[in-house]
DNA sequence: TAATAACATGAGCATCTGTTCATATGAACA
DNA sequence: TGTTCATATGAACAGATGCTCATGTTATTA
């Protein structure tokens, strides 16, 4: 793997690093929303939500159409859902992992 | 997606979202490594290696084995080179999106 | 055109991150 | 046992990050 990779794969993860911006595109996951939608779902602020936004959009996460005015943002394409849901899959298994790893740590040594 | 879950994924995220971390896990994707393998690859100090090695080892991404003096470092599951890889494979989507996207804006204005 | 609604943006601040420097640990070896 | 090699760890510091507050921008409405 090149240094330039590398490089490009920890610029995209980084936008999936932080729990507001997982929330939000996983919002986004079930359909396109509004700013306002997303600060109602999501219990955060306007402005916190806004410059996440802008994240998520220089990172091509998401993309932006304007709606009178409103905003209606949605997942950028398909490549951002296979993405997420590759994301999800890891903890999830990471999970199902760690739930098989106690269940044998009780069982063994208690 | 619940709270939990995306506090989860962004912190399996934030394992990948810096440079140096993903070079080194794209080192072990190789095969496993030394320490001194991964200081001599990827010119970096044998301090933040370390540093960073803890970091992937506590977010389990990779695992240690001792042998002799040396600690032989590699990825730590089958899950852990999947999600390597999709992410790849996405930059890699984006890399060619955006190749077509500038040769769209060259022949269209220039 | 003034007021308002929906959103974006800049400044500032507390917190976190990655690196380096210095030092500790632990195994092999003289 | 003392030394050396391979690695880990702690402190500290510069820079980045995410949030809030205040304000700017753009589009609707009175």
């Amino acid at each position: 793997m090149t240094e330039e990779v590398a490089e490009r794969v920890a610029d995209a993860m980084f936008a999936l690093s932080t729990p507001s911006r997982v929330q939000i595109l996983g919002c986004l996951l079930e359909g396109p929303r509004t700013v306002s939608d997303l600060v109602e779902a999501l219990n955060m602020e306007q402005s916190a939500v806004s410059h996440q936004l802008r994240v998520l959009r220089e990172h091509r996460l998401v993309s932006a159409e304007r709606e009178g005015r409103m905003r209606v943002y949605g997942l950028y394409d398909d490549d951002v859902v296979a993405l997420l849901e590759s994301a999800v899959r890891h903890v999830e298994r990471r999970t199902r992992a760690s739930q098989r790893l106690t269940g044998r740590l009780r069982r063994s040594s208690g």
